[in-house]
DNA sequence: TATATTTACGCAAACGTTTGCTTTAATAAA
DNA sequence: TTTATTAAAGCAAACGTTTGCGTAAATATA
């Protein structure tokens, strides 16, 4: 298959010249003349020469390459950070080499160590929702090859992370419930294994308590999922509930926008009846009727984040320090799914 | 940073043995007898060793590795497309190097050089946008790397592709609509400049034709980009002519599902006064109310046929065949947002 | 003119593997 | 016991770069 493309030893026989010198006129090294400079790229380009990164990496001992891991590519929230990850990447000349856990384990740790034979110089990793012992990383901290986690994050506070608070963000949204006169505020809640999904539950029942409110379990769904047929599930499982709630806070935007759905099939208005808040504006959300209310994570910006914090491990020698963590800021989008609901 | 790690001829020290013999041991090679074989690999498990790669690649010419370029990651069908590849390639144990092009022609260039020189084995790719001329794709005919295309293609016959055929998905879409009873059917159409949504296009033309329908140019949007905006933008136009239409064919689901709700909002009812169908079958469209018409291209896949493709020309040497075209098939799936419109 | 300095380039090792060929030792066949 | 065969392992080159050091020629200084 592939053909014998043309190397620098090609160069340096044709120009009589050696190898060394054609390597260092190419890199534009000073102690290489001008004119034998120009010379060698003249002839570079019409030989169609281009350089092998595998060999240049090999010698410097570097890869340009940085591993990216997260449980499903076509969730949204994972590729939008991808796509931030892959545009900061690409500003600083770095491959980024996908990979999906599928929530699994064990294709976490295999994935793990085909990124060690890569020879990456770092990773940025999304945990996978299995994923409770995290000493597959180890290995990683040894070789001194960094890694960020983001979003779902091990609990380790010896690591490099970024990260939203789930549990302020959460106590908000419910906060904003309270605030447009919701007295039964029922929530869907994600895989409590998960972190992320205990913070938001946590700051949901902070903001009830504060205000004094009951907590009703069963207004509180546990998903394994959170996608739009949880929310479904869930809004149903409402629905045939004594105490019907009149406030809703679902831990991610897919549930909440089947549970809307699911609740004006069934003649609930929005946000008169039921006033419901999602979490992490999906583009979607500002579309559907009514808009809906929701917590702006930024997705795309946390890749962007978790990429730039890698490269600065990457590329500086903070001997004392041992990791840090970056809380982004989140924000409560107000729309018509709780807006408007008090002045009925 | 990373440390230094401990390599074959570290093991070839450490057991009075020869490099070339550790590396057929660990590579189970056969002249190797298997008590030192077994050895050896304890030894290598003890001390931490894992191949370098990189090292390997070069001296197989190889690089295990495919690059994937896509307009942007964070677009439903594309990060469906990509989850498919990475899982094929995983299986295959190959690396996907991933990166968005943001329909940059520019970047699309620079991207493949970077690709070059990485020794990727092959490559699949969405064109951009801004895309008409491939030449930048001409070297690697060259140097004899596979590239597949998927869903947008260049015209040159020539080339690898996995297609859907747009033009009879799109000619089913509006017979249904016909069918359902639609006499004024609009259509929101994708970029003209990208064969698949001027294939749309001509289905739909063609579907009005056959049943003597005239074809209105006021009813048809011509978008830049097809995203929620777009759809909102266009059903206001739509409202805004003298004849409105009863039936909708939306070039994809993000410009339809906004779509439906701003004729909700003004009032008209779905499917009654305006039958609604959109294209590509996103997840939300199971969800919303009504739950939408559309047709079922599998991104994921697509994704999966491209890679499959793919390695199949990376590892065969079919010296006869100069392309092929994958044409996968779609499917109308028929929902509420069409159905019931001739009940009434 | 003789010496010192600079400029421009070459030599060869190295990065960590893989692999064709050779060699040695052990076993089998004669 | 001698020879042929097989088994097990070593030598050294190669993959395409980069780079420390050395060297010759050209220029500058004395």
């Amino acid at each position: 298959m592939a053909k014998r493309r043309v190397t620098i030893k090609d160069l340096a026989e044709k120009m009589d010249l050696s190898v060394s010198t054609i390597s260092r006129a190419l890199n534009n090294h000073s102690s290489i003349g001008v004119k034998t400079t120009k010379k060698v790229k003249k002839l570079a380009d019409e030989m169609g020469y281009f350089p092998n990164t595998v060999a240049s990496n090999l010698r410097i001992n570097k890869s340009r390459a940085i591993g990216v891991i997260v449980p499903r590519i076509d969730v949204h929230f994972h590729s939008k950070a991808i796509s931030g990850i892959e545009d900061v990447a690409y500003g600083y000349g770095y491959n980024v080499s996908i990979f999906q856990s599928n929530d699994s384990l064990e294709r976490e740790v295999s994935i793990l160590s085909i990124l060690k034979t890569r020879m990456v110089e770092g990773n940025i990793v999304c945990l996978g929702l299995n994923t409770h012992d995290t000493s597959h990383f180890d290995v990683f901290k040894k070789l001194e090859v960094p890694i960020v986690f983001f979003d779902r994050v091990p609990q380790d506070p010896n690591t490099n992370k970024v990260i939203i608070n789930d549990f302020s963000a959460a106590f908000e949204a419910t906060e904003h419930l309270i605030s447009v006169g919701c007295k039964n505020i029922a929530h869907i809640a994600g895989n409590q294994s998960t972190d992320i999904f205990k913070h938001r539950l946590e700051g949901y029942k902070t903001a009830l308590n504060k205000y004094n409110l009951p907590i009703n379990e069963n207004l509180i769904v546990y998903t394994e999922i959170l996608n739009y047929e949880s929310g479904v599930k869930s809004a149903n499982h409402f629905l045939s509930q004594q105490v019907k709630p009149d406030g809703l806070f679902c831990a991610n935007d897919y549930s909440a926008i089947s549970a809307i759905q699911t609740f004006i099939k069934n003649k609930f208005r929005v946000p008169e009846d039921i006033a419901i808040v999602g979490f992490s504006n999906y583009p979607i959300s500002e579309f559907i009727e009514p808009t809906l209310t929701t917590v702006d994570d930024d997705a795309y910006e946390m890749g962007k984040n978790a990429a730039k914090l890698l490269f600065r491990k990457i590329n500086e020698d903070e001997e004392n320090v041992v990791s840090e963590t970056i809380v982004m800021s989140t924000r409560l989008i107000k729309r018509n799914s709780t807006l408007g609901k008090n002045k009925e």
